[in-house]
DNA sequence: CTTTAGCACTCCTCGCACCCGAGTGCTAAC
DNA sequence: GTTAGCACTCGGGTGCGAGGAGTGCTAAAG
């Protein structure tokens, strides 16, 4: 399940099991309550029977590797993104989830619903659950596979055409043609081009298209190249649809550190500029199981103090799309990764074709 | 065009032309600064060969009328909403609109795009523009005139129903049956609802479906009943389609009056629980021209030191829908009027068919 | 009667000094 | 290796005072 937790390997120098003991103490403790903490509170903290000099010793350890630092002389100390790291790599215990929580969960992505509606609805539910901002990249339709084509003529010079995904998933686009088709030509275009590659890859089906109307066109009859002209741009279409899906932002006003409105303001252009998060997303689309940004990791300043939890949820082995949470670096993982973790088996579920 | 500033009514007190100048100046200064604005600056700015003390009479009546107040005993004065509306209302001279910025404007939602697109379009712009943010019902479908209906069957017992309202606008559900139907009886189905009701407004089209059904069932054959049935749950789909695009929060984070975390967070929590703001653009339907909702007039405290600048746009007269920006109660409504109004139009224009 | 000047008063803001507490690092003793 | 003790640092809160902006009132001038 959690199997690429591991991503950005480092060196991890080896800690003495009470220095990790430590450092996940002292990690838990900094999100329970946001505070830097100090070696006193360890000390009482920590079940060990330790006194705060001999923290202070291990702390300083800690704080030579990267993994702690403080803000400031004399405050406690709070775990670098290096601390995080090694923290949720392997620190973690992750709490299993609560029979009732999966049940609403469940209950929520039961419903007959069509694809996108349940993307959605995935979104919101990880957002409320987890108190921070949910977000779900919506199926993208290159590895899906056709199920048939249809044409209708509009008007004139339009022509409306429609795409088949699956049973619970359809797209449409409207054509702008130079000449005007008749009904019965739209109906002998549709029916070529679903006996040719009704069940395809729409990817696989683009790809023909393209290389068949370049190498053979003059083979082909008139109306199969005006047809599969026309196929090529209502895929086209198809393909550029990614995009996502965010529930939920309010939530992540609740926290301090993100309290300061100048770095509010960056999360929020990010969230209108989606290009930047859509590349992030992409990234976790490879992987499977939970994957974790944490800062600066993820390569855009504006999600500094945030962290990205992740996975991919698939039909027929088929990564979809991806799913997560975003929050401030110091959210409860403990919980939030079991719960995304759950959420995009419950939806992957929900979007097999099952009647 | 601004037909409908004064909808909020009051008994305008009679106020001397210098109180109304002044209160102008006043508001316009506190708009540009977001400072109280005390007698001395008043003074100098008002061109007025007036002495800070006399000015300070006048203001003392304006505050005793309700228009202005000061934050506390030695600050200068603001604006109350009252105040903001007297000078919505006749104080305003709007400003005339660039030539670059109608280009901008006529430009971008040129395009032949979809509708939906459009209106997407729309909202971004005036974010940018106004750098406020900027907000688009998604057209309602009741008044829309319905073109055609197709059905094709997608599975067993599931149908593909299509919905062609216009050249730009098409909208699609699925449909699960209690049968199997064949290619052939959905042509049929088709058919019959097109000869009885292309042409007609979606709304009308619905009501006439569930009189006759109610009314004459037993007169019809099976065959239309089905079709009817089927109809109906497709219209009833289409008509609940109501919703808002919202493009660039982001800009409200650069308002000092807005950086208090908790507003911020009931902002943003009434974005995303829609109904409320929903019901608020719901408001401007009805009027033409530009509509001002100042602070607590929206009857949403949520929206308290906010002010909604709305313009409903059209197609052959019939009201489709609203735009606007929202933004803090201190923002330079003589440049943002026009350019709702402005957009508005173009978009009334880019939405009429015209080919 | 309107306008103005003068003046006392209020209240916010800012800088300053201050102290307290939390926490550290170091050293020396256990 | 662990602990106690101690000096030191720093941030945050508090209290005080000066400065400034602005008001309201009154009385005199136009």
């Amino acid at each position: 399940m959690l199997s690429s937790l591991c991503k950005h390997e480092m060196p991890v120098p080896e800690l003495s099991e009470r220095a990790q003991y430590l450092l996940k103490a002292l990690t838990e403790r900094y999100i329970r309550d946001g505070q830097p903490v100090g070696s006193r509170t360890l000390a009482r903290e920590a079940g060990l029977k330790l006194s705060p000099a001999t923290i202070r010793n291990v702390i300083a350890d800690l704080e030579e590797l990267g993994l702690v630092t403080s803000p400031h002389t004399s405050a406690g100390r709070v775990p670098t993104v290096q601390g995080y790291r090694l923290f949720v790599d392997t620190l973690l215990s992750v709490q299993p989830l609560e029979h009732a929580l999966l049940d609403e969960l469940e209950l929520n992505l039961g419903a007959e619903a069509d694809s996108r509606e349940l993307v959605e609805t995935a979104s919101s539910l990880l957002s409320d659950v987890t108190r921070l901002a949910g977000l779900v990249t919506i199926p993208r339709r290159e590895h899906a596979s056709l199920q048939r084509v249809e044409f209708l003529p509009l008007s004139e010079h339009k022509i409306l055409a429609i795409l088949v995904i699956s049973d619970t998933e359809v797209q449409n686009c409207i054509l702008n043609m130079d000449r005007a088709y008749s009904a019965a030509e739209l109906q002998q275009f549709s029916t070529f081009l679903n006996e040719q590659f009704a069940g395809k890859e729409i990817h696989a089906v683009r790809n023909t298209l393209v290389s068949e109307l370049r190498e053979t066109r003059e083979n082909l009859n008139r109306m199969m190249a005006t047809a599969m002209d026309m196929a090529d741009r209502v895929l086209g279409e198809a393909e550029q649809g990614s995009d996502y899906v965010l529930a939920g932002q309010a939530n992540l006003m609740e926290f301090n550190e993100l309290c300061n409105v100048t770095t509010l303001r960056h999360l929020f252009e990010a969230f209108n500029e989606k290009r930047q998060i859509l590349n992030l997303l992409d990234q976790c689309v490879e992987s499977e199981g939970v994957q974790i940004f944490i800062g600066e990791e993820s390569g855009y300043q504006m999600l500094d103090e945030c962290s990205l939890v992740t996975a991919p949820y698939t039909v027929d082995g088929q990564v979809l799309g991806v799913l997560g949470v975003i929050g401030p670096t110091r959210m409860a993982y403990e919980r939030v990764i079991p719960i995304v973790d759950a959420t995009a088996r419950i939806l992957s579920a929900a979007l097999n074709p099952h009647d």
